[in-house]
DNA sequence: ACGAGAACCTGTTTGC
DNA sequence: TGCAAACAGGTTCTCG
């Protein structure tokens, strides 16, 4: 999925076309995503005005002038488009959701593989929400830091990579970015989580906020099934120093070439993790 | 309680 | 060429 600096992406497109505008007609083309929509979610949505959207780790949650809450996430291929004729503009197969506003611009939620979902509840339960109660730091928050990952990863008998893919140590990392960070900072990936302490944390840290940075900087990482809000193409993927590179030489160091040397790939908890072996200890 | 693996879905790419 | 297997950004559930 679109991971934290993709959805931040969305964020940003959205906020001008969405921001104070009132949504006029709502329309939900199936009843479920990857979890049973709410029975009452057009209903809920229908004549209200968006004040204000935000993210937490990977979910957009738009605030309503009901002081309901519509949560939305985007799963593995969820995808959001901005229609400015919808008139002229045919449905695609999987578009699920579809918001018009006064202004006449169509936002619709397409997700093929349907990983992605939607709630709405009100703003009120936002700390003990289902979805968002159990996420750890923002990783580009002021609580997240040396200390306070050390302390996290401490007592986990896991690899530090699946440890960053749990969204309970920190919120918003996801495949992609946790192979850049753990490359950037010179961990291995096999690394036992709870020997990632002192200085290994603080480099970690530093790793994982600036690949964010810079990922959104980039306007994100445009995959197979992902878009900008917008329709361009964010362009991160270009500055993957390992994901996706198996084989190739490693940019870093002199270890060209597969199939001993340069990029390896392993699969950890049943997920491709790209690495170099000699870089990363 | 923790960690690993399966399940959820569709589409594309890879390999025999 | 054709078909089956592998693989893809995530989260939740089950099982040992």
């Amino acid at each position: 999925m679109p991971e934290l600096p993709e959805v931040e992406t969305v964020r940003r497109g959205l906020q001008p076309v969405l921001e104070g505008r009132r949504l006029v007609q709502v329309r939900q083309l199936r009843p479920d995503l990857r979890f049973p929509l709410p029975l009452d979610l057009v209903a809920r949505l229908q004549d209200r005005r968006i004040d204000r959207i935000e993210r937490r780790a990977k979910y957009l949650l738009m605030h309503l002038d009901s002081d309901d809450v519509l949560l939305v996430h985007l799963g593995m291929s969820g995808r959001i488009l901005l229609i400015e004729d919808p008139d002229r503009t045919p449905l695609l197969t999987h578009d699920h959701v579809v918001l018009r506003t006064d202004e006449g611009v169509e936002v619709r939620f397409n997700d093929t593989r349907r990983f992605g979902f939607m709630d709405i509840f009100p703003a009120d339960e936002l700390t003990t929400h289902r979805h968002l109660a159990g996420l750890g730091p923002e990783p580009l928050g002021n609580t997240f830091n040396g200390p306070s990952l050390a302390a996290a990863l401490k007592g986990r008998n896991t690899s530090v990579k699946a440890a960053l893919l749990d969204q309970k140590v920190v919120a918003g990392l996801g495949n992609i970015y946790v192979c850049e960070a753990l490359y950037q900072a010179r961990l291995s990936p096999r690394r036992l989580a709870r020997t990632v302490q002192g200085q290994r944390a603080e480099r970690l840290v530093a790793a994982i906020r600036d690949v964010l940075h810079r990922a959104i900087a980039a306007g994100g990482s445009s995959l197979r099934d992902y878009v900008q809000t917008s329709g361009e193409l964010g362009y991160f993927q270009h500055s993957w120093a390992v994901y996706g590179r198996e084989g190739e030489a490693c940019p870093d160091c002199i270890c060209a070439g597969p199939p001993a040397n340069g990029i390896r790939r392993l699969v950890q908890s049943g997920r491709s993790t790209f690495y170099c072996a000699r870089l990363q200890r």
